[in-house]
DNA sequence: TATCGATTGTTGACATATCTACATTCTAGG
DNA sequence: CCTAGAATGTAGATATGTCAACAATCGATA
């Protein structure tokens, strides 16, 4: 690593900390891996990607269907993304989309559930193994109220 | 920090109790929100994309260029696609390849070097609103290890 | 109730990521 | 030296995500 750089961190503060630039980089490479571990764990056995597991899940929770304004508010996607997915999805026959008024509502069709039980106890042990064991339940819990915080306020 | 005390699981423990599964989500959600709300800001002032910062920090930090293969590990991504987003920023101008035996090494041309003193205050402004704003000094220092702690472990 | 702006969703072109298969170089053991 | 297996990269086909433009509905208000 190059040490000799002008860090002299200005009153400004233009720039990042150590400390800063660190939580970034961790932040980002812990979900590349995270994503890639379980990802590899779920396709293996199932043959869904990491995308089709959260639509299901998320869709799943809400008997009689989600609104796709919801669903994408949930995943943190956003409209286009999830428009997309969901076609492929539906033509994959895991979802049914219906309309209503200018909404639409998502429901797993019977193949979805079907699917979805499969998927769960594979998807709980993957994350089990990858992102819950290296902690302490409360920290478990310290940590979830930290990632809300990210993506809650407005900021 | 603290030891690593291990879970109490029931005897079950197919499935995931809320904490863990609100954990997960969480974590995504924060990482879907945090990389579209940065990435914004930075395609808005500069025209590049978050995997092209990502490279470009990472492959400025090394004097006289990074193996390819370091460099994924440090990004967490897997070969095929650090090779195939390289070949785009190489095609833009952004970054040379030399081959050196069976691997090949990364460094930034000109222009990339004239464009990460443009793109780095901007993405410094980006990461500290969105991901630094939210937490304290100590609690920035705790999350970074505790994400490291996801991404180490060979589990 | 007419109408304008905001909300919700889709489409197609393009950018990015993944998967499978392959080529080259490195390394360790005969 | 050889040579088999590991490590490093690449290529093309396919899957997924983003951007800009559009269409339909909703909702407030004049």
């Amino acid at each position: 690593m190059s040490t000799i750089d002008s860090r002299v961190e200005p009153a400004t503060a233009e720039l990042l900390s150590d400390d800063e630039r660190q939580l970034y980089f961790a932040f980002k490479r812990a979900q590349e891996m995270l994503r890639a571990r379980i990802s590899d764990d779920v396709r293996a056995a199932t043959g869904l990607s990491d995308p089709d597991v959260a639509v299901l899940i998320h869709a799943a929770e809400v008997d009689g269907g989600v609104r796709q304004s919801e669903l994408a508010s949930l995943l943190g996607w956003d409209r286009t993304r999830l428009s997309h997915h969901l076609s492929r999805m539906q033509s994959r026959g895991l979802i049914e989309r219906t309309k209503v008024g200018s909404a639409v509502e998502v429901s797993l069709t019977e193949a979805g559930l079907a699917v979805i039980d499969v998927v769960r106890p594979i998807h709980a042990a993957a994350v089990r193994r990858h992102l819950i064991e290296p902690f302490t339940p409360s920290q478990v819990v310290y940590l979830r109220e930290a990632l809300e915080r990210i993506s809650e306020p407005g900021a």
